[in-house]
DNA sequence: CATCCGTGGTC
DNA sequence: TGACCAAGGAT
């Protein structure tokens, strides 16, 4: 710790003082945790991992039906292995990214064709599935099979950054100084631990939001570095935001509309119809084409892809 | 490491 | 009302 940028001075937390934070938080999860349906016993490391791709970078609140669903049709690795990707992109709706859903389908496919069927406990080994990174990894092996691992989500860092660094946000990427962190403060015990990335993980969902925090209900106010120092604004430049009307991912995004909607192939004319400026939706359906989201089947004509 | 990749809700 | 944000991953 002997740089000086604002991502890393903070010092490290000592491990009393971490400790000081687990059973508040976790009591307080205990209390207050979504009663959500991929946290049921019958959920199973499956559900888990659906769960997991679907909540990237979407809300809860649009996930719940899609979830359902796709639980109910697809209810192991296998059965989603069995179907076709295109199917597995239409069910996934309007969820958004919809590489997330070839990603699932892919994992399932590799999960019944390696794993027995039965999705790995391994971190390592989840680590090699489409679509499953460093995050998930670490969620599904704790979330699913209670493993010890250090599970940094925007969730967690947000709650990481406030209440150990006593910045406001975390910074763009995560670091090696929020990954040291987080293992500094990882409980010792393989089941606490599983309780605690949930639990902080919850808590910046529902009180330590990015906006709007509420203190008034928080566990850990009194020890929280950041609370601690006057809530101090987040220094340097705001990060990019996203933009979106007029580029492909919105063109990319209808085109793909008309093609889950279809039942059967889909002409030319239907999809030149999305979006009016001709290079650009090339562009758009090419991609969509090279990223395996749709399958042409020669003379103008397109449909998701059967395999 | 910056950029791309959807969609819809919120203030 | 437009910018920001939401349980990231791949390249």
């Amino acid at each position: 710790m002997t740089d000086t940028t604002a991502d890393t001075a903070t010092p490290d937390i000592a491990t009393t003082d971490a400790a000081a934070f687990h059973s508040p938080v976790i009591d307080w999860f205990d209390e207050h945790a979504r009663d959500l349906p991929w946290r049921r016993p019958e959920a199973g490391a499956w559900g888990v991992m659906v769960s997991e791709f679907m909540l990237q970078q979407t809300p809860v609140s649009r996930v719940l039906p899609v979830y359902e669903q796709w639980m109910a049709r697809w209810p192991r690795p296998a059965d989603l292995a069995a179907d076709a990707p295109g199917e597995a992109v239409r069910a996934w709706g309007r969820l958004g990214y919809p590489r997330r859903a070839l990603r699932l389908h892919g994992a399932a496919q590799a999960i019944a064709e390696r794993h027995g069927g039965d999705v790995p406990r391994d971190h390592g080994q989840l680590l090699s599935l489409p679509g499953i990174g460093e995050y998930t990894a670490a969620a599904v092996a704790s979330f699913a099979y209670g493993q010890r691992h250090a599970v940094l989500d925007t969730n967690v860092r947000r709650v990481f950054a406030r209440a150990a660094s006593g910045v406001q946000y975390p910074p763009t990427a995560t670091t090696a100084s929020e990954r040291r962190l987080a293992r500094t403060l990882l409980p010792d015990d393989e089941a606490t631990a599983a309780r605690w990335a949930a639990a902080s993980m919850e808590l910046g969902a529902l009180l330590c939001t990015s906006k709007n925090e509420d203190c008034s209900r928080c566990p850990i106010a009194s020890r929280c570095a950041w609370r601690l120092a006057g809530k101090p604004a987040h220094e340097g430049p705001a990060r990019r935001g996203q933009t979106y009307a007029g580029t492909d991912r919105q063109v990319r995004g209808k085109l793909l509309a008309v093609l889950r909607e279809a039942v059967a192939p889909v002409e030319q004319s239907a999809l030149d119809a999305v979006w009016h400026e001709p290079v650009q939706r090339a562009r758009a359906l090419d991609g969509l084409v090279a990223d395996g989201l749709v399958e042409p089947l020669g003379n103008g004509v397109y449909r998701l892809p059967l395999s």
